[in-house]
DNA sequence: CGAGCGGTTGAGGCATGTCAAGAGTTGTGG
DNA sequence: CCACAACTCTTGACATGCCTCAACCGCTCG
């Protein structure tokens, strides 16, 4: 592991509020790897033996079935993924692959569930982080469960515009194809919903989103900080966490 | 609270390894309700100020977004409900209505999360329960992303029956309007579904479940230990924890 | 007894997936 | 440097899964 590494992965949530010997202490027993692009560096059903720490690049989380595949998930860097599996000592359920090249921290699970043991600052941190993942994905069932493809579309779109700072125009961060997947829905169906957004407030030039009517797309896509989170601008409810990544 | 009360929650994962004298704090801050069918005594977006616990009766988690409602799940006595909540001391994402008479303990979040910063075993606790919720809503995603309703159908009647000690026949535990809410579908297509599965190997006599080729309905179901749980006979897959309830 | 509710069934429609083809882009190797 | 392969994205045509609306049955409960 690097030197410079260090400060971010303590900058974490997770490590912030562990003691400084501890700390220490669990990163001697880790170590860190460089990925290149595309590969599946965790198999779903495979043991978790480490807890991931991406440090730079970007990672999909995914999931398979019968022939089947979606994305779970997209992690970016600093975070931490797949904590909860290292630490019920379970297997991965979920696979994980390198979007472009990635520099990982892997801390050995085994470590881990003995330092929140001796540290009980760590151990209140993995509970806020578990707590935290675990609304992250009711968040997501809710929306899959809730909303139909257009709205998630749109609600998707609104909330990455409003993290980007209230911005009227931005980049997407992923392929539209990665997108579909996370969203729930096929290629195809993405690009069309994309066209069809047009007229509600929406235009894309390409991976490029411009947000032309923000009042007749937020009508559309209803956000909610019970769904997407606690800083899309919205409804009465709510207060308080991360949204979900992606 | 009841006298008898007592030793059924301390049976609980989350409460069985803290000190005798804790556990005893943490009941003396806690009361016991009991509520009538159908009331709604959690409102999703209102402030998480207790942990639940359901000792009788049964309850429903759901979630509502503009006019639309969903079944998430349902707890069973005896379990707790809406911990990470509790602990981020953030919004409640879920509304919880009872489904029938039912006897509620009520712990005060507050006294939750003072507690694990005091007691390191049942912090312990607390981070396998959120580890083990976390990776429940994970499997619940999964299914409804990789697998149609006639394979949620299947899977979830051949999970039911294997959970019941691999039953030929048995009862659903709830309605089907609620099923079919949770399994993301209405009730007129799970109805149909059911008559499509004769054939399948499934044979319904109103709320009975009768399998009359296992065979041919799992392969059908495709049952994976990483969706399904540990306990489903099925592929190579993992190894571990307890299931989803419902 | 009548109202209300859960469940079933049918008809019809919309949303979404599937299949296929083509344009544009990127990466690679000759 | 170009040719080619591979891939994403888009678009069209088509199939189908699932929902909506409506009616009806049977049951429960006031």
């Amino acid at each position: 592991m690097r030197p410079e590494d260090l400060p971010e992965i303590r900058h974490l949530h997770l490590f912030r509020d562990m003691t400084q010997a501890n700390f220490e202490a669990l990163m001697t027993s880790s170590y860190a790897l460089n990925f290149p692009q595309g590969l599946e560096m965790i198999r779903q059903g495979d043991p978790a033996d480490f807890l991931h720490i991406v440090l730079e690049g970007s990672v999909e989380l995914f999931a398979r079935w019968g022939g089947r595949e979606c994305t779970m998930a997209m992690v970016q860097p600093v975070s931490t993924f797949i904590l909860a599996a290292s630490i019920r000592d379970a297997p991965y359920l979920m696979s994980a692959r390198t979007l472009e090249r990635a520099r990982i921290i892997l801390i050995p699970s085994s470590d881990l569930r003995a330092m929140f043991r001796r540290d009980t600052e760590f151990s209140v941190s993995v509970i806020n982080e578990l707590a935290a993942c675990y609304r992250s994905v009711v968040r997501n069932a809710k929306t899959l469960k809730l909303r139909n493809s257009r709205e998630r579309v749109a609600s998707y779109l609104l909330r990455q515009s409003i993290l980007a700072g209230g911005v009227v125009s931005y980049t997407l961060p992923v392929e539209k194809r990665l997108l579909a997947s996370y969203l729930g829905m096929t290629p195809e169906n993405l690009s069309r919903t994309l066209k069809a957004l047009e007229g509600d407030g929406l235009k894309m030039d390409g991976a490029r989103v411009i947000i032309t009517d923000r009042a007749k797309l937020t009508a559309l896509a209803q956000p909610d900080k019970l769904i997407d989170g606690p800083d899309v601008a919205g409804n009465e409810n709510g207060a308080g966490l991360p949204s979900t990544r992606l």
